[in-house]
Parts: structure tokens; sequence; C-alpha cells
DNA sequence: ATGGTTGCAAATTGTTTGCACAGTA
DNA sequence: TACTGTGCAAACAATTTGCAACCAT
């Protein structure tokens, strides 16, 4: 799967200024974004655009799968660039946010998930990682502890 | 750990009529349910209730760890009856909400994740299996598969 | 020319908060 | 009596949508 055709992080959508300065935005972030990051990001380079708009294109990246959900920030969703390659988690650091991919530790094709459980069937799962980045880990041993964003449930 | 006090589902605050409404609404549910579903659930039996007070109820049991985020539902959060028992996850249903606990598929203390991505250090984890129970695999199987409340990433 | 895209602002919606009053401990 | 919990409504914040102008194709 992955119709990853020609264009680039949209699915079908024309190619217009706006979107390209939004996917290069989304390219730049090294970790996981809220909307409002990337708006931010993006009006630095398209000064004008809307937050609609960045909505708009954040759905169609989406849906195209060149952006995924990764949980969410205080009231604020998170996303990672992420080209839907194959199956895959996060690793979300609650320090600064970085994301990082990682392996479904629950094997290739999601085998050892403990189905059956109350006649359930398993179909899909989903798991997001909690840690601390080399920087934030070391950050955080070389001070006192301090409080970090908790990991939300979302 | 689970300071399970005389208090059943609140940590410490007062026992009042609203709250006991509010408790045995969420013991009712045998599914997930979302805090708009348990103030119609909880208004049966106290009709005036307002939605200010359940979501304080549900902040307060939150906290306690009588009730537990399973993830959201087109922008409203999920919850479920849980006793913070140990550590352990949700099957949630697709077709109708209900959820049910599993014990972590990474094992007795999370061991198996694949740590040390990108000098990420794991501290904690998240996950929930979605799936279709007993009741509604049947109801699939012997229709036409229609389409589920897809599991949403938060 | 055609239809998807954009901006702006208004509208929605889930959740929180301020405040005066009621009820528990 | 001293607070905590409750209701109501206003406040908030994230996200969506209507609509006219705009621009790839």
């Amino acid at each position: 799967m992955a119709i990853c055709d020609n264009h680039s992080h949209f699915g079908e959508g024309r190619t217009t200024g706006q979107r390209r300065a939004i996917a290069a935005a989304a390219d730049a972030f090294g970790s996981a974004f809220t909307v409002e990051d990337l708006v931010a990001a993006t009006r630095r380079a398209a000064p004008g655009i809307g937050v609609a708009t960045v909505y708009r294109a954040v759905a169609a990246m989406e849906a195209s799968g060149a952006l995924e959900r990764v949980g969410s920030r205080e009231g604020g969703a998170l996303y990672a660039r992420c080209d839907h390659r194959e199956h895959h988690h996060h690793l979300v650091c609650t320090g600064c946010g970085k994301t990082a991919h990682a392996p479904c530790p629950l094997g290739p094709d999601a085998a050892g998930i403990p189905a059956g459980q109350d006649g359930f069937v398993v179909t899909s799962h989903e798991i997001t990682l909690y840690g601390l980045c080399r920087e934030c880990l070391a950050a955080k041993t070389e001070q006192a502890p301090r409080r970090a964003p908790g990991p939300r449930r979302d």
C-alpha cells in the first residue's frame, strides 16, 4: 500500500505555495509539533497563511499518510512527519516532545497480542512509548529532577 | 498502592448525592463512555446535575484511579471504570465502544521495550488494543461488513 | 475556464472557571 | 462552623466551516 505517488505530502491536492510551505515546515521539525507550532513555523516562510489552511493541510497530509498523530499535548494534537512505510510506533520525549520511530514491540505483524480476551478479536493496536531523549536525560540527571509534561493518555 | 480507603471512587472528597450518582452511573457502564454519556446516565438518577460537576467528578475519579482515560472519540475523551490495580491496558471494541482490560503484551514490567532507540530511554508506554467484541464480531460476520468508528489515535 | 485552495471570520464543541449557595463533616 | 461540592453561565481553546476571491491545472 502507501500509494505514494508523485505528489509529495498531499494525496491528490494541488501544489500551491502555501501547501509547499507547510510541507517544508513539517519536514523541518525534528520533533512532534502541534498545529499551532506548524502554523508559526510555516508563517516564517509564508507570513499571511491562515490557521484554517494549515488545519486543512494537516488533515490532507494525515489522510495521505505523510503525517501521523502521535498523541496530544494539553489540548492540542501532536503530529509528526512520518511516511507510512510500514507498521511502526513512536517514541515521544516527555521532556521536549521530540519523536522517533520505533519498531513494533509486539512483533512483525502484531503477533503476540493477547487476543480472545473476553471474546475480543484484536484488529489493531496503538502503542506510544514515552521516555526521555538523550539531551533531556542528560539535562535531567545533572539537575534536580523536574516535573515533565507527563504522558498524556491521548 | 491504590490507597483505596473507605471512600469509594473519589480520593479525598466528600460523599455527596451527586458524586454517588455519578459513581453509580460510571459503574453501570459496561463500556467506555464520554463525559457526555456520563452526564446523561447520571441525570437519570440525579436530573438536575450540571456538566461542570460531572467534569469535576471525572477529574477527581481519574486522579484517584477509579477512572481511566482510554482514548477519545470524535473530540470527546473516552473513560472507563478501572481500579488501578496494576499495570494493564485496554481493549476497545471499535463497534460498540465496550472495553475490557488486557494484560500488558510487553511483559510483566514492560520489559521488551526496544529502548535505546536514538538514545531514548523509555520510561512508560501506552497501549490500546482495538478490535471487536463477541457481539460486534457476530453482527459483523452475519451482515455485510460495515464501517466501524475506526480507532482514533488519541 | 474549472474546480480545488486560501483567508477571514463566525460558528461549533469539549472543557474549564468564577461565583454565590447548599450540604457534608 | 468551616469548607468542599454544586449549578449556572460565561470564558476558553482547539478545530471546523461558510463564503468570496484566487490560482494551479
